[in-house]
DNA sequence: GTAGGTTATCTTGTATACAAGAGGTTTATA
DNA sequence: TATAAACCTCTTGTATACAAGATAACCTAC
């Protein structure tokens, strides 16, 4: 009988605390969270996304989304427009103060991305990356 | 400049979604949900802990764990008690419910561990566990 | 013995997360 | 072209998470 300690749910959980921890501390400059910035990220792959677009691809569910999107047009960073073609799709779009600052903003990731491993060898990042994206039940 | 979808923070939330995803399916019977159950494991290891204890143990604000426990005492999980020497202290206790299933919870959490981790090798399950626990900003 | 600092918990406010269901729009099909 | 089926988004309810402030109990120095 193994304890919690060693239960890979609860170390999984613990490191993605510290990880969440660390880029939210370097995202409060911009009053944005991880994942508003990660919604963003989103529209900067593609402009335009539907929300279930974006929803599939950063994994989240509509309903999430509409509390994050909410606060993202209110402060200005996206607006959203319904779709001409079909009425249904929500599609969102960065506004120009979203379009300045998402570069910075990538940046910051991908700085926070580098010192949460800085500790580990070129092998070791690959092989966590790896390891994590193959798991699943 | 990297993608989000290589952001170790990024791969790291995903995880550690699926993970929590699979165990909460597995608690649905009791219900209990992953970090209810994760908090009665605490107080298997040690009955009697004080509130801010469990949340060192488990690396949870204070703030979080009054909802977890009201929601154990009301389900009759638990019992809370004010300690005998220090009226500010909180003490809480698994009950005769949460004694008897106690046993079975923590079988399901190792199931769920060993099923999550069913695709790996030794070596890689051992090396997964050591990055994720050395990771930290 | 009491003022003042420390400690433990609780409360409030904000932000994810997801299940489940509602509502409106489009598409398929008879 | 009705009408059912499918689709997209939104809303509601429950449960984490944490910051910041309030409250109550304890302890220390004088």
């Amino acid at each position: 009988m193994i304890s919690y300690r060693d239960n890979i749910v609860f170390i999984l959980a613990k490191a993605h605390q510290r990880a969440q921890a660390s880029l939210k501390a370097r995202l409060q400059p911009f009053s944005l969270t991880p994942m508003q910035c990660l919604f963003m990220e989103a529209l900067w792959e593609e402009d335009g996304l539907s929300v279930g677009e974006i929803g599939r691809r950063i994994a989240l569910d509509t309903a999430t989304l509409a509390g994050i999107l909410d606060r993202l047009v209110t402060a200005g960073w996206v607006r959203r427009e319904v779709d001409s073609q079909d009425g249904r799709v929500a599609r969102v779009y960065l506004t120009e103060k979203g379009t300045g600052a998402i570069g910075t903003l990538a940046e910051t990731m991908e700085q926070t991305n580098d010192d949460l491993l800085k500790g580990f060898s070129q092998e070791e990042r690959l092989l966590l990356k790896r390891l994590l994206k193959d798991f699943r039940d």
